[in-house]
DNA sequence: CAAAATTAAATTGTGTACAATTTAATTTTG
DNA sequence: CAAAATTAAATTGTACACAATTTAATTTTG
C-alpha cells in the first residue's frame, strides 16, 4: 500500500525529466537550424498539412494561441512560414509552410535518430516507451 | 527501415505531450496550496533532506541556478522554506523548510493517487511506464 | 602569500506554457 | 434584422527552462 503511493509520487517526475532531457539532446542539432524544439513540432505539423489555422496546430501539439502566436511570429520572421487572415473569415489564421520552411525538412530527417542514438536507447526500448506512453495518453483524454 | 525512421521521429512529441499533461493534471490539486508543479518537486526534494544547497536541488531535479533562485525566492515568500547563506562558505545558500513546509507534506499525500486517477491509469500502466522510462533516462547519463 | 583558476549563486536575455482577459469577426436567436 | 452568444487570435501577466555572463568567495598554484 506504502509502496503504491510511493511509485505514484516517483512516476511523474522521470517522464517530466525525460521530456527535458530529449529536448535538451534536440537542442545542438536543431541550434544548427536556428529552431528551438517547439518550433520544430510546428514544423513538423505542417509538412504533414501544408495549410493549416493556429487552431489546428494547436489541436495537434496541444498547445494554445498563447503559445503558438509568439511562436508562429518568430517562424515567420525567420522566414520558415507565412501568416494570413482567412478571406471568407477574418478571424481565422491560416499558416503555411514557404519554401526555406519546405528545406528545413531535409535538414532534420537525421537529427530524431541521432539523438536515439546519442541517447544509446534501443528500437526496442523505443518501441516500448512509445506504445505505454500512447495509451496513457489516449486514455486520459 | 522506413518505419524504423518514423518511429523515431514519433516518440519524443508523445513524451513531451504526456508530461506537459501530467503537470496540467496536478495543477488544479496544486492550485489550492497555492504551489506550482516545480515548485512541488522541489518540496519533495526537500522533505527528502531538510538542509539543502541550490546545487544539491539542482542535482536531483536537473535544474540549474537560472530556474532555481526566482523559484526558491517564491517558495521563500510563500513561507515554505528559508535561504540563508552558509557561515563557513558564503557562496553557498542553504534552503531549509519550515514549519509551513513541513505541513505542506500532509496536503500533497494524496494528490498522485488523484491525478493517477482521474487520468484513468492502471498500475500496471504505471509500473511499465515508470521502469521503461527509468531504464532510458538512467541510460541517458 | 598573491595571482590565477575554480566554484556557487545570481543575473540577463530568449523562448516557451498557460490562465485570464480582450478584441474583432461571425453565428445564432428572439 | 439587431442584440446576444460564440469563436479565433491576440494580449497580458506569471512562472518556468536554459544558455551565457557576472559577481563574489574560496582554492589552487607559482
Amino acid at each position: 500500500m506504502d509502496d503504491i503511493l510511493k511509485l505514484k509520487s516517483q512516476v511523474c517526475f522521470p517522464v517530466y525529466a525525460l521530456s527535458r532531457e530529449i529536448i535538451n539532446r534536440y537542442r545542438p542539432f536543431l541550434d544548427e537550424l536556428g529552431i528551438t524544439y517547439p518550433q520544430y513540432l510546428v514544423m513538423m505539423v505542417l509538412w504533414e498539412n501544408k495549410l493549416q489555422t493556429v487552431n489546428q496546430i494547436g489541436d495537434k501539439l496541444h498547445l494554445d494561441s498563447g503559445t503558438l502566436t509568439p511562436l508562429l511570429k518568430r517562424l515567420e520572421q525567420k522566414g520558415f512560414i507565412l501568416r494570413t487572415r482567412k478571406c471568407s473569415d477574418e478571424r481565422v489564421v491560416e499558416i503555411t509552410v514557404t519554401d526555406a520552411g519546405k528545406a528545413l525538412q531535409n535538414d532534420v530527417a537525421g537529427i530524431p535518430g541521432k539523438v536515439v542514438e546519442v541517447m544509446g536507447i534501443t528500437s526496442e526500448d523505443l518501441v516500448e516507451l512509445k506504445e505505454i506512453v500512447l495509451k496513457i495518453l489516449n486514455k486520459a483524454k
